[in-house]
DNA sequence: ATCTCCTGAGACATGGATGTCTCAGATGCT
DNA sequence: AGCATCTGAGACATCCATGTCTCAGGAGAT
């Protein structure tokens, strides 16, 4: 059962965001399942860290997938990434936190291609003039995805309102990466 | 000599943001000195650890007094702090990360007072007009702390060049914080 | 009801990092 | 030179998370 394992790898991201070193103990209780059935489904700690780094990239990729960040005006399409982003920002911020995963060169393969969707649609966005072209499409890349872990970190420590995230998130971020316009 | 344990203590910031489960082994490498000696220095890894977000915070509360943040205007206050801040980035991007850092009362209650702190600067920054008051202090406040980690992680990485931190920095989140003034 | 499969609980074994110790060599001072 | 102090290298002992195994009990199917 294909949700059984995803279902695993949720509660652990719940509890390895927060401490990336805590124990299969830790981890199996928080899933509600034994240590002994965590070992019958994940090999071992190093295949279940890897699994949830493979999940929050998958997650990613589908979420710059659903917002057609390729398509149209990119502040609009910066939104909808957004949107679709956040609802998995605590996946987004284990993925900022274990830098030990990005060893493991088929992850670090699957990041560098989402990096560079991501970098490609600000570059986009400073040619349309919509982004400001003084902060370089690599900084905004990693600003927004360090934001997006933020926003995972502190409405997981309840410092956050999941109702204001998007809105938190959305209007800092793009403030700050917007050229200003002077129309309003 | 305190300088003695401080510089081995920016050597373990060095190693221990990026791999925060680095050996004691490397970190005394790191630090040019042997494991034996590392030990005279800490009784062992937990102090070392707590040691380096000691310093960490000091740094922080040394650059909140430096910036002058109760005095004058407040965005110009927040350039300081970010001048200020900068230098150690490496330091609070040890901080963001190491989440267990903070079951300690004393560390946490260190914490506390510092982002309490920065959070006033922003309430301050609010009333004066010149933040916006649609996103709350502790969200400033928060979203700071995590780009100004985001730069320590960045330029660790060489994916931000140092003499571009301090800009990067401040013309995002300022972009993003600061009120449409409209004037420009 | 019987059988099968899966799970949880617990008992080990193992490995690796940590902590402690000793000792030889280097450095520095008198 | 002689002495004291500190350091590095290595050899252990220890601890603890991990990994493996067994076994009893429950769920579901036939």
């Amino acid at each position: 059962m294909a949700t059984d394992r995803d279902s695993v790898l949720e509660a652990a991201v719940g509890v390895l965001s927060r401490r990336p070193t805590a124990h299969l103990d830790e981890i199996a209780r928080a899933a509600g399942i034994s240590r002994a059935t965590l070992h019958r489904i994940f090999p071992g700690r190093e295949a279940l860290i890897r699994e949830v780094g493979a999940l929050g990239l998958r997650r990613f990729a589908a979420a710059l997938d659903t917002a057609g960040i390729d398509e149209g005006d990119t502040e609009a399409a910066l939104r909808r990434l957004i949107d679709a982003l956040v609802p998995d920002a605590a996946l987004c911020a284990f993925l900022a936190g274990e830098n030990q995963l990005y060893d493991d060169p088929e992850i670090n393969e699957l990041w560098e291609i989402q990096d560079a969707r991501v970098r490609a649609l600000f570059l986009r966005g400073q040619q349309q003039g919509v982004f400001r072209i003084e902060l370089s499409a690599g900084w905004l890349s990693e600003a927004f995805f360090d934001l997006v872990a933020g926003v995972g970190w502190a409405v997981q420590d309840g410092r956050l309102a999941p109702r204001d995230s998007t809105y938190s998130l959305a209007e800092l971020f793009l403030g700050g990466a917007l050229r200003r316009t002077d129309k309003s």
